[in-house]
DNA sequence: GTATATCTACCAACTAGTAGATTAATTGTC
DNA sequence: GACAATTAATCTACTAGTTGGTAGATATAC
């Protein structure tokens, strides 16, 4: 049979390409790059070990393609996001909401969890994780300074630094909070985070919103 | 031959399986738990996978070795930054500087290292993680309640969350910075973290030490 | 002579990856 | 529209190397 494309009866993923992708993604971020093999995958998908490298031909090559999917994913959203929301505190929740939905499957951000086997990864792996830290700490740098200028964060300094604070913390919380399987540490971890930001108002307390 | 402990002549490491925790932890602290393997540890010490075994009879019972030794090492730090120092922000520096002596040495934390690893550990190695969070984690709460008492730090509501934001907050920055090779990175994010909670002084802007 | 520590030599299971046959859909040609 | 050639996708069967782990011999110190 080649593929699946063709056969119109058969609803199931577009392409075996993605199913693989859909796989590998959440082996990836439940067990780490190095947690899975390709033997993994084509039992789960009922398929060969074989027909896995016909589609990719190394698990480097798989590596590589599975982040540069999820970072483009993610700045969809991210633009979703900004798209959606005026400058503020909102558009900062949500973004953390990206990421409890992720903590929610039992998963960490794929990227953070290659970050910790950095050293083991090929560098076009490497590059993809650099890319999306990146990626993240200039849309939450602007979002920030945005949202400062809205009058709804109060902070000093360039706003890459805040980015910055915001992106590592997300993320060192989320690897905590897993390890507890509790959703709610992270939630509360994060609103704290954000709550720090706020500008002090005269009347009532900062946090309480 | 025995062992070394015999041979005056030689200073080397006092006794084999000290010298295997000191190659397994700088392997798990770099590579991770699944990137290394006894194979590995063998060759760098110039003895046979056998010995190993000796040693420590399965993997499992290395980690959870090596994973008690860090945490004990750690609660001993962290007992000696609170004897040297009088309440105040200094000890949570001391306590960053600790994490940026890591990552000066290219290591991660080795518990936020396998934190990331967790679903494929045995459980005494999980119950090991927790247990190292759970100690930074009550430690920092303690600092803080009492910086915050001496009037150096300023927060809202138990001391128990700003214990957790800054331990999540400091592995995530630790994750991210040696992806880039930039232990100024982290030192940052390190510092402007702190910042947030220092309180507003009428003369002069926060973080200003 | 007994306990400690090491070695050689193995094992079964798993790793990523390859070669080549097979099947079915697509396409070009008449 | 029939038919051959091509292409896409899959399979079986294999490889060489690595993994954690074991059995049993051997050496050395106390």
């Amino acid at each position: 049979m080649p593929g699946r494309p063709h056969s119109a009866t058969h609803i199931s993923p577009a392409g075996t390409a993605d199913a693989i992708l859909d796989v590998a993604e959440r082996l990836a971020q439940t067990r780490g790059f190095n947690g899975f093999s390709y033997a993994d995958i084509a039992t789960e998908l009922g398929i060969t070990k074989a027909s896995l490298h016909y589609h990719f031909r190394t698990k480097a090559d798989l590596g590589a393609r599975l982040m540069a999917r999820y970072s483009a994913a993610f700045s969809v959203a991210l633009n979703g996001i900004a798209a959606a929301q005026p400058p503020g505190r909102k558009r900062l929740d949500q973004y953390v909401e990206l990421y409890s939905g992720v903590l929610r499957g039992d998963r960490m951000c794929l990227c953070g969890m290659l970050a910790a086997e950095y050293t083991t990864l090929p560098e076009p792996m490497r590059e993809e994780i650099r890319g999306f830290f990146d990626l993240n700490e200039e849309w939450l740098a602007r979002m920030a300074d945005e949202a400062r200028e809205a009058g709804e964060l109060s902070f000093e300094g360039p706003a890459q630094a805040v980015g910055r604070l915001i992106l590592g913390s997300l993320e060192g919380a989320m690897l905590v909070a897993r390890s507890f399987s509790d959703v709610s540490r992270f939630e509360a971890t994060a609103a704290r985070l954000l709550d720090e930001l706020i500008p002090p108002r005269l009347p009532g307390k900062p946090g309480t919103r």
